[in-house]
RNA sequence: GCGCCCAUAGCUCAGUAGGAUAGAGCAACAGAUUUCUAAUCUGUGGGUCGUUGGUUCAAAUCCAACUGGGCGCGCCA
């Protein structure tokens, strides 16, 4: 996945030429790493190889790094000098003219990359429950999810998305007997979700007290499953109400699934997946249930649970099935689970018993932290108050309307509606995505709607601001805009920043770990920010203004294409 | 009992196969706008990287133990 930079996949093998002249013979598979400068102020880029060759062969790692650099210094001056410092750094100063050249349209560009033979990927996230409203529960899968699946796309990767809905179970049974003793039309018309969450919640409370009404569910259910016709209408006639709750939200996220195959898809098959590992020998009946047992130490004390003593099926049994469809029918080469980071033990047993199975589908799962209330305690969905999301994101648009307001006094209602509905919602998503996925937060609205610092209207502010200055240029013909050698620090900073894109992105693939974009754009923004404060553009000299007016397009393009990848649009103006 | 995760500035967090004087943002303070959007920029102060050992030229990073917090572990999803 290593994608950077051609100009400096040369220096790389330079570099060898270099190691090699020097009279060490270079027994890695990769040519060495050339990395950003940590600080700015050692030069552009470094390497580390002296050392560790250094290391490798007892030799003194000074003294090579000086063979090493002298040699380079020789032979490529032209494209960067290096300088050797501390215990045996090799720092690279690139040339402006290299610099220029890297950025040149062969080198340098947001076009998706072309993979031969891409991977297959299954990217399984988001994956609300039918009959009730989707909460903050959900936005770090969504979102994590929509954003990797951007990014991998653009990676070149084949990537399907699919909504694992929860769109079957127990549930129903109490869900309908609420309908038949409660059911309103008029509700259920002015507001289906609310109002299947009232009948469902009705007949939870009600069956506490009552036995003949669990017994009532309970049948309810099992007619259900036995298909008949009046439990399956109405069961297609929640689902599809549900559907298009989320649709809707979906719409206003600006996300998009390839398929929604639910978990009642998989549930004509789970009885074969059951009889399938029995006779595999893979699992085994113990205590009156059906299990998987594991060899390895890890999980030899954790058995997976695939079916029930009473006879059905569970989560796990259904997420077999899945599984094993995605890799036949989908010839899923990869699957990523994004979800919370709890059920990682569920996700190693499963993918050890899909091994076991002998399902060759390379299976990950990307956890994620909780999102914790003031108390530190996980927000649940069952008691307590449940953050909705559309509540979330109506706030987060409402507070984005509130500043532009007050600052953006001139703009016609019309667009600071329009404008606020995508700041706000950006504002949320981009707060999500640029916390590490691995940790949990505390959920807090003033942090989740800050519009300062590391924040998408910080970003988008970067963006605004170049767009004005193309609406004053009144040239939008790209002929007119000329890179050259940059003439100002701040012109340099941009400059070598615009070319760590492609080694930023193959980070964020790498690692499935979107908040690396979010710091480069955060970091794109500042220094566009900083030459926009000291680097005059239409002022300046025509060579100069074609100069600036180029880097513009590319700090804009560049800041488009990453929030794009975040799933974050662009707006004109704020 | 077994296992996984976390601990870095007052607060929230970065820190990418071990690298240089550990970085941002918020908050605080001091400045900058006749000029392309001040939702901006420039500067200042702020740290025994939970503790103790180990590995080496080099440890926030790797290893071991410990402390404190969170989470998970057969009939929920």
């Amino acid at each position: 996945m290593d994608t950077m930079n051609p100009l400096i996949e040369e220096m790389k093998l330079k570099l060898l030429e270099a190691i090699e002249a020097a009279g060490i013979s270079w027994e890695e598979k990769q040519p060495p790493a050339l990395r950003p400068c940590g600080d700015r102020r050692f030069g552009d880029y470094q390497a580390n190889a002296a050392m560790t060759q250094a290391k490798r062969l007892g030799r003194n790692p000074r003294e090579l790094a000086e063979t090493v650099a002298a040699w380079w210094n020789e032979h490529h001056a032209a494209q960067a000098t290096v300088s050797v410092a501390g215990p045996g750094f090799l720092n690279f100063l690139l040339t402006n003219e290299t610099l220029l050249r890297a950025l040149q349209p062969n080198c340098w560009s947001h076009l998706p990359k072309k993979v031969e033979n891409p991977p297959v990927l299954i990217l399984d996230y988001s994956s609300p429950n039918v009959a009730k409203s989707m909460h903050v529960g959900h936005i770090r899968s969504t979102l994590l999810g929509d954003s990797l699946s951007r990014v991998m796309r653009h990676a070149g990767w084949q990537v399907i998305t699919d909504n694992h809905i929860g769109d079957w179970g127990t549930q129903f049974g109490k869900l309908i007997v609420g309908y038949l003793h409660q059911g309103s039309e008029e509700r259920l018309a002015a507001n289906p979700i609310g109002e299947m969450e009232r009948l469902y919640k009705w007949a939870h409370e009600a069956g506490e007290h009552d036995p003949a009404l669990q017994e009532c569910a309970r049948l309810e259910l099992k007619k259900l499953q036995d298909g008949d016709s009046r439990n399956k209408a109405l069961w297609e006639r929640f689902r599809g109400m549900s559907q298009s709750a989320f649709d809707s939200m979906y719409g206003r996220l600006n996300i998009s699934f390839d398929y929604t195959l639910g978990e009642s898809f998989y549930h004509p098959m789970l009885g074969g997946v059951v009889d399938d590992l029995m006779r595999a020998g893979v699992a085994s009946e113990s205590e009156g249930a059906t299990c998987v047992f594991f060899d390895d130490k890890m999980l030899q004390d954790k058995p997976f649970l695939i079916r029930k003593s009473d006879g059905a099926f569970l989560y796990s049994t259904t997420d077999l099935a899945t599984l094993k469809y995605r890799a036949n029918h989908f010839k899923a080469d990869k699957i990523w689970y994004v979800t919370d980071l709890r059920q990682a033990l569920h996700f190693q047993q499963l993918f050890a018993t899909a091994k076991k199975w002998g399902v060759s589908v390379e299976s990950e799962h990307i956890g994620f932290g909780s999102i914790l209330g003031q108390d530190k305690r996980p927000l649940k969905t069952r008691e307590g108050d449940p953050i909705k999301l559309d509540a979330l994101l109506d706030e987060a648009v409402s507070r984005a309307l509130a500043i532009l307001e007050e600052r953006r006094a001139d703009l016609p209602s019309d667009e600071k509606k329009a404008l606020a509905e995508v700041l706000g919602i950006n504002s949320v998503k981009y707060s999500d995505l640029a916390q590490n996925r691995h940790l949990d937060y505390v959920f807090d609205w003033n942090k989740m709607l800050a519009f300062d610092g590391n924040t998408a209207p910080y970003v988008l502010n970067a963006y605004v601001r170049i767009q004005s200055i193309f609406r004053k240029s009144g040239e939008s013909s790209s002929e007119k805009y000329e890179l050259a050698s940059p003439q100002h620090p701040r012109e340099r900073d941009l400059m070598l920043h615009l070319l760590q894109w492609d080694d930023t992105l193959a980070q964020v693939a790498e690692e499935k770990r979107p908040h690396y974009l979010c710091f480069y754009l955060f970091y794109l923004a500042g220094l566009f920010h900083a030459f926009f404060e000291s680097c005059p553009v239409l002022k300046s000299e025509p060579a100069l203004k074609r100069h600036r007016l180029a880097l513009c397009r590319m700090a804009a393009d560049t800041l488009r294409e990453g929030c794009g990848l975040l799933g974050l649009q662009t707006i004109e103006k704020m």
